[in-house]
DNA sequence: TTGCTCCTCACGTCACGTGAGGTGGC
DNA sequence: TTGCTCCTCACGTCACGTGAGGTGGC
């Protein structure tokens, strides 16, 4: 007679819950050898080597599906730890882009009061994005700085949405266009040239061509404009002369120089 | 009349789903100015901008309760934008932990042919213990390597389990207890000893003292016995202690010299 | 009889993805 | 009439946590 134990004790000697030993069971990760008076679960040390087997890949972060996938052998362990640590270094950068993120806005936050509201936060984003502000403001006259500021106020309270969400977006679904070989006479392609002029013309695209200045900046560099790292890989150059190419193919009555 | 979008819109402008939307609206995180014809979802530009700083918040990896939070003022940004980092960086540190853990495994399987099952799973990890190994060896008699490869044969396949998983979690047991200011003599704390003697036992801790020797290597350097990284935190030295400690308080007639 | 361990549902977590089935205006 | 967008359920994801209510041996 083999001994065994219940699966308190296994969840005792092993360190996970209970809980988790029945998970385990219910999904067929790690079945007890057999079941014994009223049911009760028993592990023998077969199972036991098998536990350890799992805790150990589960230690490498793996998912429940691929440990028991390479239990059964239907998976390379040696390909399933390369996949896991290359998942593993994706997971770390994005991490260290938040990481930046964070500390950009706590530094710039750093000699202000508390915020503790909604309006400080959108002042104090304000304030971090200053690097595209001072940018932009080297394309512009003095008269041209007063129209944008004017046309700001108007344009209301979306304003940072505009700029910030749309107008990136604009881009991005540009470039997957780009990609995927899109003319730039593609109607999907004018429709987003479009949508960029009329948001260009909403901080005062028709009058003395400061919609066409900002444009310019956007062009020139996209990457401070859009606050985005530059890491990210998004051809921002490439983008930029798909779209300009785009407005040329427009018909030239709303089109602005 | 003020202009609206509706759901479809925003969400093409934006970059996030139609889904994600009726979510935000099912949990009061974004909800639509108002409801149109046929109950369509209607944001007006104050609700872009509500988004807008949503889009900035998720951006940095913030939890959509903490958002909310946020925006209703409730919670101090500066404060939260703090705690956000020192999560990224537990986050980060683990990461790193695990990728030091893989790759080890990788190295160690580098010049082997590719795993296909279980079996080899655990040949490898054999191999990768074998710092553990070598340095156990140093402390026993050529006599004593001899007895302890007869009895790892006698134990059978647990033995992985019972070296790994439970003589470990022994140790965290007893640090737990340590902490909490058990006395050496707390019957919990005797239970342990009492099973961590039981387990150098079944590699030959009665005979010529093998068990003893073991109990040693692991007291005088449970890190590397362990197989864990130096910076998790856990005293061995002091658990060490203290379990010897425990050991002496047991009466004499089961302990092994 | 009281405790202790065991059992089986079954809902909750987190932020949505993914159909299923139906409606309203062009 | 066909498309398109909108709507509301409602289940699935991932790995369990957390009771709820009941059983069996000391």
């Amino acid at each position: 007679m083999v001994e065994t134990r219940k699966v308190g004790a296994v969840a005792e000697s092993s360190g996970v819950t209970v809980r988790t030993l029945h998970h385990w069971d219910d999904i067929g990760l790690l079945q007890p050898s057999h079941r014994g008076v009223g049911g009760h679960r028993e592990y023998s040390d077969d199972v036991l080597v098998r536990l350890y087997l799992i805790l150990v890949l589960r230690d490498l972060g793996l998912p429940l599906d691929s440990i028991r996938t390479c239990l059964e052998g239907g998976l390379d362990v040696h390909r399933v730890l390369r996949d896991q640590l290359a998942h593993l270094d994706a997971v770390a950068r994005s991490l260290a882009r938040l990481r930046v993120k964070v500390t950009a806005l706590l530094d710039t936050a750093g000699d202000q009061a508390r915020l503790a509201n909604a309006d400080e936060l959108l002042q104090l984003l304000r304030d971090s994005r200053h690097g595209a502000q001072d940018f932009l403001e080297g394309y512009l006259s003095e008269e041209q700085r007063g129209t944008l500021a004017a046309h700001a106020a108007e344009v209301g309270s979306a304003l940072p949405y505009f700029l910030e969400v749309e107008w990136p977006q604009l881009y991005r679904q540009a470039e997957t266009l780009r990609i995927q070989g899109a003319d730039p006479s593609d109607e999907r392609v004018q429709k987003i040239v479009a949508r960029l002029d009329e948001l260009s013309g909403l901080f005062g695209g028709t009058e003395g061509g400061t919609g066409g200045r900002v444009r310019k900046a956007w062009r020139d560099n996209p990457a401070v404009m859009s606050g985005e790292p530059e890491d990210i890989a998004m051809p921002w150059r490439a983008v930029a002369d798909f779209v300009e190419n785009a407005r040329r193919c427009r018909s030239g009555k709303d089109s602005y120089p």
